[in-house]
RNA sequence: GCCCCCAUCGUCUAGAGGCCUAGGACGCCACCCUUUCAAGGUGGAGAUCAGGGGUUCGAAUCCCCUUGGGGGCACCA
């Protein structure tokens, strides 16, 4: 038998780190042995669903390169594979036939309390400090009142009925766990009054009829699954294996929150991580290798992984160690690579800067190339690129005179620094206009004069950047071209000058 | 309240009875490299393995209890 697993995300909301993750477990598992990975969108929420969230959980889990074997159809492709529809809004005649069946078994039955009633019973339990449970008020209605009530007008749910005893399953990473029935909460809702299935019975519906073999999904089910075992059984189905995988947690342990923490796939992505070290990132999030390495490609993880690896406790979510993770892929990237990925960074960056009044010059292909030495190991995320680089690309840079002042000089100083190291730089000429020609003279100047080297550098640095961090001096200056880079000395001279 | 799960440095983790005076990584602190910032290198601080009982010649590893934390208990998924 092939072994079957699948990501059933409700587009109720766009995708968030947990549903990624649970994904991604999911992926890996089935690239793992040979298996099939299934996507099932759960849209019976109508009130809640919409096309946008589908479409940035699909987009968000293609970003990430967790490719599906079947699935729903999206974008002008068609769906894939045997079992579907994959929407379950296109599969309600599957959840009404497996209804009526458990109705005729009579291991379902129409319950037609109203709201108002269950509330009075939810309220009633909690003053008694009992655990909430359905009262069982429809339970053994006979023929003849459920007439009465149908006469009423009233729309019944129907519920199923959860019985007694126990229910014990082993989970792959949990081991074995075991529940009892009492506990569950009574018969529970399966069909809404309006005919609309609920998620606890299409998701077993669905799993028993796309022959789902393994469920791996976040530790919060773990206390659904005796219902979902309940129901596989009264349905005559085959019940999978489950392995439920410890939650991500917000910096105070508690389940990961919009509320608490940054949720949301599309936001990482904005920010300029790039998919190699979320998904690097997020496997490590409850799973290790049991080796001291821990960079890795998704096939690499997809080769080594294993639930039998996955550890058991909750992981709290650490930007910090993303970010370290993202440095590494960055540095890992190609030329090429970065230059495409890190392009529309800058040009969003430099959109900004124009938006807000600066004029600001578009970087050629070739200049975007040029900056790779001196960003690549400058970024943690390529969304930084602009604050990087942003002044190589700006007509004017403001510079605060003060800082063209190095510690150790005073302005005079200064303005005399600035004046020869112009001269010396314009001495290269535009032609071999390149760091290892520029460099030799600037430090014979520093050499001649008994300055120090840095001090010099320090002056130059902020005259052409506008700052004091940036990235290496002659490489920036070579960036920012001949012209410009005497245009700002002069300037900086001026201003410098100016309020002396 | 009831049920279930969990528990190794601040964080992610290695550890499946002796190899542990508990290893790695992030972060932090020094130092080196160095024109700033990074990156990189070296070193350091940081965990009485939540606490208490057992079992065993021997326990971070097995069992029990306590404590702490988390999750679930909808006509949400």
């Amino acid at each position: 038998m092939t072994i079957r697993c699948r990501i059933a995300p409700s587009p109720t909301g766009p995708l968030h780190i947990g549903t990624a993750r649970t994904a991604l477990f999911n992926y890996l598992f089935a690239r793992h042995v040979g298996g099939t990975f299934i996507l099932r969108l759960e849209d019976t929420d109508v009130a809640r669903s919409t096309v946008e969230y589908e479409r940035d959980i699909l987009d968000g889990l293609h970003w990430l390169g967790i490719a599906w074997d079947e699935g729903p159809e999206v974008a002008g492709q068609a769906a894939r594979g045997p079992f579907g529809p994959y929407r379950q809004m296109q599969r309600l005649p599957l959840y009404a036939e497996a209804a009526e069946r458990l109705l005729r078994e009579d291991k379902a039955y129409p319950c037609y309390c109203t709201p108002e009633e269950l509330a009075a019973d939810r309220f009633a339990s909690e003053v008694a400090h009992r655990p909430p449970r359905y009262v069982g008020r429809c339970a053994r209605l006979i023929a003849a009142e459920r007439r009465a009530r149908e006469a009423e007008g009233r729309k019944p749910v129907i519920r199923f009925r959860v019985g007694e005893g126990s229910v014990a399953f082993d989970d792959i990473v949990r081991g074995r766990v075991e529940f009892n029935v009492d506990a569950l909460g009574g018969d529970l809702v399966i069909v809404r009054s309006d005919g609309t299935p609920l998620y606890h019975f299409t998701v077993v519906v669905d799993d028993a009829a796309m022959a789902i073999t393994h469920v791996i999904r976040g530790e919060d089910h773990l206390s659904n699954t005796p219902k979902h075992i309940l129901l596989f059984r009264a349905l005559g189905a085959e019940v999978p294996d489950f392995a439920h995988l410890p939650l991500i947690l917000n910096a105070d342990r508690t389940k990961m929150s919009k509320r608490k923490s940054q949720t949301a796939m599309a936001d990482y992505i904005a920010q300029g991580f790039v998919r190699e070290a979320l998904v690097n990132y997020l496997a490590l999030l409850g799973w290790s290798s049991g080796t001291e390495e821990e960079i890795f490609t998704l096939d690499e993880i997809a080769g080594r992984f294993d639930l039998s690896r996955v550890q058991q406790g909750g992981a709290v979510f650490d930007r910090e160690r993303l970010e370290w993770l993202d440095g590494q892929w960055i540095r890992r990237l190609s030329p090429d690579e970065l230059v495409e990925r890190m392009a529309p960074f800058l040009t969003a960056a430099l959109a900004v800067r124009r938006a807000e009044g600066a004029v600001v010059r578009d970087p050629s292909e070739a200049e975007l190339r040029s900056l790779v030495p001196l960003v690549r190991e400058r970024l943690p995320v390529l969304g930084a690129i602009g604050s990087l680089v942003d002044f190589l690309f700006l007509e004017d840079v403001t510079v605060e005179p003060d800082l063209l002042v190095p510690k150790r000089w005073d302005v005079a100083q200064a303005l005399d620094g600035l004046a020869q190291a112009r001269r010396v730089i314009a001495d290269v000429g535009a032609v071999s206009f390149e760091a290892d020609e520029i460099e030799p003279p600037l430090r014979a100047l520093c050499e001649a004069r008994g300055w120090k080297a840095g001090d010099l550098f320090m002056a130059i640095r902020v005259a052409v950047t506008g700052r004091t961090t940036a990235p290496p001096l002659f490489d920036t200056m070579v960036a920012l071209g001949y012209e410009r880079t005497l245009a700002r000395l002069d300037a900086a001279r001026e201003g410098l000058a100016a309020v002396a």
